[in-house]
DNA sequence: TACTTAACAATTATATGATAAATCATAATT
DNA sequence: AATTATGATTTATCATATAATTGTTAAGTA
């Protein structure tokens, strides 16, 4: 379990802090106290403090201590911060904020793949499509199908900070999942939806390929909004 | 200048990461060897390389040592990290994938803001418009004043995910600036142009914000395209 | 041969103790 | 009252030692 002592402290501590246990402004316990607290030596308390400061949630200066950051600081793009905003206070209001960025997002990369995809990334996207289908079949695990099918299609956008999303995205939908508590609030489970999405990536029909999965993310908005 | 060392290790080095000084998969020295180049001791180096390890760009084994993670694993959404690239390799392709983004995200943020803005952050949003106009008649920093009101309109979508981008659309701004030479890259400099949005917000017109700054993110894309 | 197991080496991970530097609060001084 | 010392607190840094992890190699075994 414990691969090593900071990260260990360093994901008990981000998810104390994401949970509200330390106060903003001024909340957290000195370096000596996390020491003793958690049986753990300084050098390794002072690594999860560095690691936590990098990711926003905290800072720490001399006199002053270690602080919490205001949410407005925190790296919410940052997989391990999203992960522990979703494992201890998950919310239908946080899955419909996160469902806005996917609409922003995913239209709009379809898109881009329509036009920029290469050969070898429309290959993947079929690939992902088979996947797809074989889950259906029970052959494997539907959510990781649907996942990679988007996942490809981010990638083939070939614009960085979307493929730097499939991480953030990745990391929600798994949770997301548990919510809708069915795979629509995903993605459309209709096959033929995403043999559409792929044909009209692969013949380059970008305001198709962005309709469709614009249209999806609509439909996953409602679902959310009508059980907020 | 020097704040700390730890701070000060981990810009340099990150920098020279995203210059791509070290190879990807295996191209960093080893702890020992890190401390005596730079001169500091191994914790203070500890506590960078977990800084870096932080924010995705390396991660260390014992035996392994200190690798270069592949930049599919950076999280370009960290303000440093993002600010060391542009430092390092800015290019109009990676401005033009950073103006993608801005066009998911922001005309959605100006469609939410003219749906859930509260009636303090449409007055903030007004008091930009207000530093707008000063900045035109030379009494603030022009791009100071076009930031802060975007700025406000991120924050008035109430999604956290879009408030946490205004640091990273802030940081690329002011760099994005410095290839367009002009504030139309970042947005419309017409005053009209901002008060028309802000009516639109202040009136619930959502359609009517959404496409004003849509269609002038598609004019600075256009813009960096025809200098591609 | 192919596969497991054991010993070894390299490197990070952790621990400990000591000193330095920064900052806040307070007291002294002008 | 304003400024300047002083002290106390806490992080920042350093130095060194030991432990734990992992890749490599070699030996042993079926």
């Amino acid at each position: 379990m414990s691969q090593n002592l900071t990260q260990q402290l360093t994901h008990t501590l981000g998810e104390a802090i994401v949970k509200g246990e330390y106060p903003i402004g001024k909340g957290m316990p000195s370096e000596a106290v996390l020491c003793v607290q958690y049986e753990i030596s300084r050098s390794a308390t002072r690594e999860a403090v560095k690691m936590l400061s990098a990711k926003g949630l905290i800072s720490s200066r001399p006199k002053q201590g270690i602080t919490v950051n205001p949410e407005s600081q925190w790296n919410l793009f940052d997989t391990d911060v999203l992960g522990w905003i979703l494992k201890s206070k998950p919310s239908l209001h946080l899955l419909k904020e996160f469902t806005q960025v996917r609409f922003g997002i995913e239209p709009l990369a379809a898109k881009l793949a329509a036009q920029n995809a290469t050969p070898e990334q429309i290959n993947h996207i079929e690939d992902a499509l088979h996947r797809i289908a074989q889950s259906q079949a029970g052959l494997e695990d539907e959510l990781d199908a649907h996942i990679n099918f988007l996942n490809m299609i981010l990638v083939a956008s070939g614009n960085r900070f979307f493929i730097q999303l499939t991480q953030f995205v990745n990391a929600a939908l798994r949770v997301s999942i548990r919510y809708t508590n069915n795979v629509k609030g995903v993605s459309n489970t209709d096959v033929t939806f995403h043999l559409k999405v792929f044909e009209a990536i692969k013949q380059g029909d970008a305001n198709t390929a962005q309709t469709l999965v614009s249209d999806v993310l609509i439909d996953a908005l409602a679902l959310i909004e009508s059980r907020l």
